[in-house]
Order: C-alpha cells, then sequence, then structure tokens
DNA sequence: ACTTGTCAACTAACATGTTAGAATGATAGA
DNA sequence: TCTATCATTCTAACATGTTAGTTGACAAGT
C-alpha cells in the first residue's frame, strides 16, 4: 500500500484552462490543493510527480512553490525537500490580527466615502444573503459572505487590497474550511453583516468599525476549537 | 555618451557578504537598490550585466526579479523586458492607507499589553531620539524613527507583522527618501512619537490610535508635493 | 508625412543538465 | 541492543541551453 507522506498530485486541477504563464497556473492550481486541504498539511511535496501531472518542466514548478513559500504554504528545506506548511494557532492568531486591520480600515473609509451605486450594490448582496439562510443553502452563503468582504475592500478603490488581505490570512482561509458550519452560526454571521451595513449605510464609521472588529472576533475561538479536534494538522510543539 | 536607460549594475552592492541563497541575496542587493533610488524609475533592468557583476548566473538573478515584481518595485513585460517601476500616487495612497491600518492596529494591542520591560525599551528609544534632535542629527533621527515602529510591532509578539507592514508599503518607502528634511519635522515627529509614547505608557488604547492616525496622516501631503517636484519619477498618465 | 510590413535583435519563459548538501538506512563496532 | 559511521539516494539550488514572443528600426508602398 501507498504509505508515503507524499502530496497526490492527480488532485491538482487541469492548468491548461487557466490563463497566464505556466509558473503562475500551476502556483494557482498548487494553492487550491493546499487551501483545499487536498495536499494535507505536513506532505512531501515532490516535483516529478508534479511535473508529470501537469506536463511542464521543473522550472515553473519551482517557480511557484517559491510563491507558495512566502505566502507561507509550504516550508521550503535547502537541499532537502519541501512540505505543505502544518497549521499554526500563532501564525492564525497573526493573520487574523492583520485580517482584522485591514477590514477594520476598510470599513471605515467605506463608510466614510461610500457612493449611492455602491451602496446599492451591497444591498443587494445583503438581501442575496438574507435568501440563501432562508434556503438553508450553507455553501452559496459562504459564497456570498466571501463577496460581501471582498465589495467592501473593492469599495475602497485600492487594487491592491483584496490581494493583500487574503494573502496575510491564507492560513486562516485554510482553517476555516475545516469549521463545519455551526447551527445557528449563518444566521448569527447575517445579523453581524446586518449591524455593518446599517451602520455603513448611516456612514457611522465609529459604529461600522466596532461591529467590523465584533464580527472577525467571532472567528478565532472557533479556529482555536479545531486544534482540540484535529491536532494532527497543527504543528508539533 | 552612455544615453541608455539601462540600471547600472555597478551600483549593486557585493552579495558575498550578505547570508542566504543566492537569490536571496540578490534580492536584497537589488531592493537596496531601487529604494535607493540608485536604480531610477523606469529604467530598464537587464539580466546580464547584473549576472556579471555579481558573479552568478541568470537563476538566482530571475527568482530576485520575481520576488521584485511581486513586491510592486519592478514590472516585467513577457517575452520582452523588465523595468524599475515609476511612482504611482495611487499605489503610494494605498501604501500609506495599509501602513496605517497596520500601525494603528499595532499600537491598540501594544497601548493594552505592553509589559514594563518593553516599556522600558521603549521609553530608552524615546531619549535616543530626543537626544538626536538635540544634536540636530537627522540621519541618526530617521533610523531611531524606524527602530520606534519596528519596536512596536515587535512588540505585538507577532512575527510577520514587520515583514508585512513593510512589504505593503515599500513605494512609500522609496518615496520618503525623497523628502529633504523639512526644518522643524524632526521636531514636530519627535512631539508626535512623544504624544505616542504617553498614550501608550497610560495604556489609553483610543488616545494611542488617534496619535499614530495623525502621526501617519502627515506623510500623505509631503509625497504628494513631490510629484510636482520631480514628476520625471511618477508614471505617465 | 504616414502608414504598413518585414526583419533582426533582444528578452522572458521554459527545459534540462549539474552540483552539493541533507536525510536515510545499512552495517560495523561496542 | 544501542550507537556511530558511511555510502546511497534523495532534493533544492544553481548553471546553461532553447523557444517563442516583443520591440524597434528601416524599407516600401500610399
Amino acid at each position: 500500500m501507498d504509505n508515503t507522506n507524499d502530496i497526490d498530485a492527480a488532485l491538482l486541477a487541469d492548468i491548461s484552462t487557466l490563463e497566464g504563464s505556466l509558473a503562475q497556473r500551476v502556483y494557482q492550481a498548487m494553492k487550491e490543493a493546499i487551501l483545499a486541504l487536498d495536499f494535507p498539511p505536513g506532505a512531501n511535496v515532490r516535483k516529478a510527480p508534479i511535473c508529470e501531472k501537469l506536463g511542464v518542466s521543473r522550472a515553473p514548478v519551482t517557480e511557484a512553490i517559491a510563491r507558495l513559500a512566502n505566502d507561507g504554504l509550504v516550508d521550503v528545506v535547502p537541499q532537502s525537500g519541501t512540505h505543505v506548511s502544518y497549521f499554526s494557532m500563532d501564525e492564525i492568531r497573526e493573520g487574523v490580527f492583520l485580517r482584522e486591520a485591514l477590514e477594520v480600515a476598510t470599513v471605515a473609509k467605506v463608510a466614510r466615502d461610500i457612493t449611492d451605486d455602491q451602496l446599492k450594490k451591497l444591498s443587494r448582496n445583503m438581501r442575496l444573503q438574507e435568501l440563501l439562510v432562508d434556503d438553508d443553502d450553507t455553501a452559496g452563503f459562504y459564497q456570498a459572505d466571501e463577496e460581501f468582504h471582498h465589495l467592501l475592500m473593492e469599495f475602497t478603490g485600492f487594487q491592491r487590497l483584496p490581494d493583500v488581505a487574503q494573502t496575510v490570512s491564507l492560513q486562516v482561509t485554510r482553517a476555516r474550511l475545516l469549521l463545519l458550519p455551526t447551527p445557528g452560526r449563518v444566521a448569527e454571521t447575517l445579523e453581524e453583516h446586518r449591524a455593518l451595513f446599517n451602520a455603513i449605510r448611516n456612514r457611522d464609521e465609529l459604529a461600522a468599525q466596532r461591529e467590523m472588529h465584533r464580527h472577525i472576533g467571532q472567528l478565532l475561538p472557533r479556529i482555536a476549537a479545531l486544534q482540540a479536534e484535529k491536532p494532527e494538522l497543527f504543528e508539533k510543539q
């Protein structure tokens, strides 16, 4: 049987449909696999199977791995090997902190500057969220949730912000996938979004900051609970 | 005469004294040259002279350039060439926004959690700043200023924070070097730091946030004034 | 003058060969 | 049984050859 600890390159998505350079495509495919936990923490990342599966040479795979290392998703051991990074509560705490810093600043600016058109878009997203909660569509709500936060960042007019926010909290994103939808949590989240939306509509900067702080504050305790449930995904001390 | 628009690889620092992989060293050396404006905005970045000057092959230089592109310090045109990126007021505004978001969150946390030992370190830095202002040592003050902010981030206990803060505001760092020390500005800065320090010592989170906001708010108008003075460094519209 | 087209030169991107350091496991010695 | 050594076999890191796309100069046509 296959009791190695290698990643299964077969789980990589087909990169021929993606755009950009080969390195960019390989990066996307690998990132997706890591975030989806198809490549589990601790697994060896070997280039050869990846090259074979994707039909590319080592160069673009090497560049992709370098970027993933930069994102903190893999750890490269010089002259030795590369493995998918473990979860680390320290890193997750830091990710949440960074994420909150950016989101609070974002929502403050948005509350100050939002246009009627933007408010309309946000309102539409809110109604979508309500609809999805009514329909008990948890997966759909997850998407709308992401879009809600993405919209806010878009409204600042800053180009890199969404990407920076994503990058600094990649570990959080990965851990969040393990959080099974707790009964009632979806409705709670909707309430938090609604409070946020109301603060923004009222152009109440302080209230918006407070609500975002509260909203993101819900995350950490829930992730911390994971460590007890799935210790094998976390780094050894 | 040499009227090409190429970078002058001779301005690169010797990498043999640096540590880490060749790629890492080349990255550091090039980043330094770009931030010091030794490689001016718009200049072509050609690999060959860099390889020759540093005595390495194209591979580590390629990786270094990839990272610089990721930092937004160079623009890579596929299949064509690479040039040092121009200043962009949009990017600088975004850099200041991101930096402020992180610094405000940092100072809030520090005001909550600071230990006596940390307070002592910060106090020592404050006294150093005062001393340097008295001595009219502008360059020394610049360093102490950097250290002041770095200390605050260190005190959060978050490993990546200083690096993230630096990365998101690299353009700002580069532009800041052009700001000649306006008479009186150094003393003003010291006053702002003192207000910040007092708020932290009083563990007054809100005051600390307010002072940091005020402190960083001084930056943007001064950089904006640069655009009129040195339009050739800014991107063409 | 103002396109349009061709071509030469250059470059990033990619492929592949080479090197050197780390992990692993077998084996010898205690 | 345990430990130390050494050789094998990995790998990342680096060097270098190859490919294909872009640019810019210049010539020919309008």
